[in-house]
DNA sequence: ACTGGATCCTGATCGC
DNA sequence: TGCGATCAGGATCCAG
């Protein structure tokens, strides 16, 4: 899916048009995407949006009564085109804005979601989540001790929403690479050090990312219907075979927590 | 409390 | 060309 920088990307791309305009109608031509897409999302015709953030991989559409939580799932991707377009097959919701615009969520696979938060309230999906990787809240002393007790792979840890948010399969191996850790380190034997350099890449690249417009490997589009172009920058990730840029060696791929994963087994230790 | 496995779904690709 | 197996950017739920 999109991970972080693909979320934030899409965030960026809509804040304008929801900002600018307000909502006409509503239409749910798919009515279950991961959870059924609830009734109460109408109550939002004739309304203008006050803004619109993120948290982790979700998106945080807010109106003055409640907030829609919208995620992208594995092949999720939200697009902003003249009303009049005709419907893509996968556009499952569609927001139509009084200015003749209109918002489409197109989802393949229907792992996304489209859900409903009355003002007050806290999804159950918000609860737990650790802390943005970009904010000064994850750093090296928090990490260490969210790691203190995990006895897996360092990969899978950092890609548990519990520890920090935002990082997926793709981000992962490159944080990984980039820092020097074998991805089948285990968690709390990597040493502080180590979790200093982990740290840092895990901010650098989803920084570069997000600047990219996000990684397009095949669903993942901007709001302007453009791919991102991070997937030119990528080190390990889907390079099996192929030569490190560092060191020449043959980049490896390996199943880790049912998730494939790419490394440098010179680089990274 | 943490870990591994199964699961939701469509579509692209690969080997026979 | 067709067909089945395998693999995809996520994350929840369940058993152990």
């Amino acid at each position: 899916m999109p991970e972080l920088p693909e979320v934030e990307t899409t965030r960026k791309g809509l804040e304008p048009f929801i900002l600018s305009s307000k909502v006409k109608t509503v239409n749910i031509h798919f009515k279950t995407l991961r959870w059924p897409i609830p009734k109460e999302i109408t109550s939002i015709e004739g309304l203008k949006s006050i803004g619109i953030e993120r948290r982790a991989k979700y998106l945080l559409w807010h109106f003055k009564h409640g907030t829609v939580v919208m995620h992208l799932g594995m092949s999720g991707a939200m697009r902003i085109v003249s009303s009049k377009e005709p419907l893509q097959k996968h556009d499952h919701f569609e927001v139509i804005f009084t200015s003749g615009k209109a918002l489409r969520f197109n989802d393949p696979r229907r792992f996304g979601a489209v859900l409903w938060q009355a003002k007050e309230e806290t999804l159950d999906i918000l609860q737990s989540l650790g802390p943005e990787p970009l904010t000064n809240d994850f750093n090296t002393n928090y990490l260490q001790q969210a790691l203190s007790k995990r006895k897996g792979a360092i990969k899978n840890a950092i890609m548990t929403n519990q520890v920090v948010v935002g990082v997926g399969n793709i981000y992962a191996s490159e944080a990984l690479f980039l820092s020097g850790i074998k991805p089948t380190a285990i968690a709390n034997k990597v040493s502080k050090a180590r979790l200093v350099k982990l740290v840092d890449a895990i901010k650098q690249v989803l920084a570069k990312a997000i600047a990219e417009g996000g990684t397009t490997l095949k669903d993942f589009t901007q709001t302007d219907g453009n791919p991102g172009y991070f997937a030119q920058q990528l080190n390990v990730y889907g390079r099996e075979g192929e030569d490190c840029f560092n060191c020449n060696a043959i980049i490896k791929r390996k199943v880790i927590g049912q998730r494939a994963s790419y490394y440098c087994g010179n680089c990274q230790r």
